[in-house]
DNA sequence: TAGTTAAGTTAACAGTGTCAATATATAAAT
DNA sequence: ATTTATATATTGACACTGTTAACTTAACTA
């Protein structure tokens, strides 16, 4: 009998180049304009060889958006491990995320695209996009313990994303010069989003 | 000489024939998976003879993307005209946004697409988007002298952009279920975009 | 009637995602 | 050491894609 020519740590190996080269040919020629034999020639393999790691290019594109998903919890996690108060780590979180989708905007693009063949998300696409929203939910919920108010966590991390992803995407949709416009928009916004909670005399920003 | 032997209107007429037809089909199964072929096979024609009312393909989905913006620039305008306070017009603005994004969601998922091969916009979408935009710079604009109040239109029109079409975008992407929160949501965003706004007594919202 | 030309078709091209058949190399079993 | 099993990768083919060039058709004017 024989057993698997490459250690599993191989494999992951290959995968995560395939799933870089990808990304990185996709953002700079569109999804569309991307073979999977041009992703192979990048990596001297053919392009039926990716069929080993991943089962279609659809498939690729889900494993790229998946993984988004995840760097993006990553980042917002490590907010709220960075910053003390719950006021300070919401508002960071709405520029890390503003970080996170311009300076990877190809990743984001894809992660939000809504162009798909299928109605129905990647099943594991949207278990990740869920739990780096949860993150969202927990700093929510952390504001609104310590600023002592009622109010439904859930409903409050979705203005905050609202107004983040709203930014992102006309920034990344032309509609939206972020390099200028940075100061006076993302101030306001983050200040109007916060307005809906009373901040405390004394407390920092 | 010859004539041309279509009128203007004919001519139009197959035009929309073909943008209608192309946005159902795509909105069905994805710009990506619906082929010239298929789109010509909808109406009895080849998909060569297609070239003769656009460029390629891609200016195709480029002559709906500008129509999108045509209509909804055209119910913002409707708004302003029936709303009679500035406040008014705005809150029903941002209600008239999300429904013509839910209820031509095919139409409004390409509008927003990022996936481009070319960074550059096409510069007839370009010119439609900033005309609809506009619009709500004038709402902005009247809401800012009718509350008194000192402000950059440009920059309130951005905000209600960015909440509006946050809550889309998410809501397109399956992130959220606007059917199940529409009111849960909707309300507080409007209430938090106009909380920038001092209400002066007695008006109506 | 002849000439001009827009409208549409057909045939072909290079390139696509994907699958079946095949080769290659490596690890275990004998 | 040789055989055997199998994960990995390649080759060749398929139906289909967007697009172009050459051609036909039909309607208008001179």
């Amino acid at each position: 009998m024989a057993r698997p020519a490459y250690s599993s740590d191989e494999r992951e190996r290959i995968e995560t180049d395939i799933r870089q080269a990808a990304l990185r040919l996709f953002g700079e020629h569109g999804y569309r304009n991307v073979s999977l034999r041009a992703i192979g020639r990048e990596l001297d393999l053919s392009a039926t060889a990716l069929y080993r790691y991943f089962d279609s290019k659809e498939a690729l594109l889900a494993a790229i958006r998946a993984e988004g998903f995840v760097e993006l919890k990553n980042r917002l996690v490590q907010v709220q491990n960075l910053e003390e108060s719950p006021l300070a780590a919401v508002a960071t979180a709405i520029r890390v995320y503003l970080d996170f989708a311009l300076n990877s905007r190809d990743l984001y693009s894809l992660m939000y695209e809504f162009d798909q063949t299928e109605v129905a998300e990647d099943p594991n696409v949207a278990i990740n996009r869920r739990s780096a929203f949860s993150e969202a939910e927990r700093m929510a919920e952390a504001l609104l313990k310590a600023t002592n108010q009622p109010g439904d966590p859930n409903e409050l991390a979705h203005l905050f994303w609202i107004g983040a992803h709203g930014l992102a995407a006309l920034a990344l949709s032309h509609q939206l010069d972020l390099g200028k416009h940075y100061d006076a928009l993302v101030e306001p916004l983050v200040q109007t989003l916060l307005s809906r909670i009373v901040i405390r005399d004394g407390e920092k920003l």
